[in-house]
DNA sequence: TCTATTTTGTACCATATAGTACAAATATCA
DNA sequence: TGATATTTGTACTATATGGTACAAAATAGA
């Protein structure tokens, strides 16, 4: 149970956490972190420098909650489709289809992966950066390894290559429709691409 | 031919302009564009300001030329590869190897492709990073094509799914060897994708 | 209505950073 | 040796940026 609205003492904050939230997430999803000046964050926000300090820390701390906020965003958005009941090839390419709806996003210019195309710099100069990035590719690694491996003793895909190198592959191709995506290259041909990968794992 | 050494009058350069971008190129390829202060340029290459504004122009030339310096550090250790005549699966691994090579570098902290990790954040604000940066991919893809539509005429790969495409997923490994590296992957595990994608392209 | 509490908004500070001015240094050439 | 040309190195400027102080505003509760 959400506890909505714990009448406080005090002036009311004008602004809503979890809309101002997705604001910063969209600016640090197009320009990185280090590009992305707390000026911009104020002015995607709405709100005024203060209270952005007071709701979410400083800079680094407004990024590491931004990550996470991308990960639920992620999550919402593809595992369902992971756990599904129905054939192999289906829910594969479905899972390509919902990631693609969130690389190519509701903005003109589509900006791929958050973490695939804005977080990666940061890596090397940011150890916790680093676990989180690797967390976070971890976990769809996995769901990909528990589908296909779940496939493989349904007898649905080959078992010469183990689920988890082939779900790996398959990672691989998320990762050229994030980094296409934003380069510019069309939805149609980064479609053409999943089916294929699928093709290939199925028939592998 | 190269013109060596063209006696001029005035003070001797004290740096030689290849290994200042090369050690610039280290630099943005470790923390990326914005993160790269001028600061730790100089540092990296020893050049004190006014030399290296003077020798590359201001920060966005010379990253601009450094992604040049990359694309043909990148074709000096891949290409080759790529033309050499040999079994397909042969040339493939081979490919990911050379690749793997640059991704781990000689130093300690593996940093994947520089385009991939670093490169790609800045894609959305500044258009001609987004064309240099398309283009090198479309460059990678395309040497894929070329040696998979080969193989393909000649028998060794499958005609089910068209040179292109395949080729794209080729890079998708690549792309996610690249990630990997950076998130530290060890490398044995990455060499393991790579061979299970060259499997499904030749089993195609 | 008065007090306590929380947020807002302006204005500000300290620092980091991109870029440059200018004189000293070091070469070639006459 | 002197004139010319080019690079070096120090010091500097202007600006952008992360972060904060503080008073005014707006609420709940007594």
């Amino acid at each position: 149970m959400v506890q909505k609205e714990k009448k406080k003492p005090g002036r009311p904050r004008a602004y809503d956490p979890e809309t101002a939230l997705d604001a910063a997430l969209d600016v640090f999803w197009r320009s990185g972190f280090a590009s992305t000046s707390m000026d911009d964050v104020t002015a995607a926000t709405g709100m005024n420098r203060p209270s952005l300090y007071a709701a979410f820390g400083d800079k680094r701390c407004l990024y590491l909650k931004a990550i996470e906020h991308y990960r639920i965003k992620m999550r919402d958005q593809v595992s369902t489709a992971f756990t599904e009941d129905r054939p192999v090839r289906e829910a594969l390419n479905d899972i390509y289809d919902h990631a693609l709806d969130l690389y190519f996003g509701n903005i003109k210019t589509p900006l791929g992966c958050f973490l695939i195309c804005a977080v990666a710099p940061d890596i090397p100069d940011d150890p916790e950066i680093r676990r989180i990035m690797s967390e976070g590719l971890n976990l769809l690694d996995n769901a990909w390894r528990r589908r296909i491996r779940k496939a493989q003793d349904d007898g649905e895909i080959g078992k010469s290559i183990d689920a988890a190198t082939l779900a790996k592959v398959a990672s691989g191709t998320l990762y050229y429709l994030s980094i296409r995506a934003r380069t510019g290259e069309p939805r149609e041909t980064l479609e053409s691409v999943a089916r294929a990968t699928v093709d290939l794992i199925c028939n592998a």
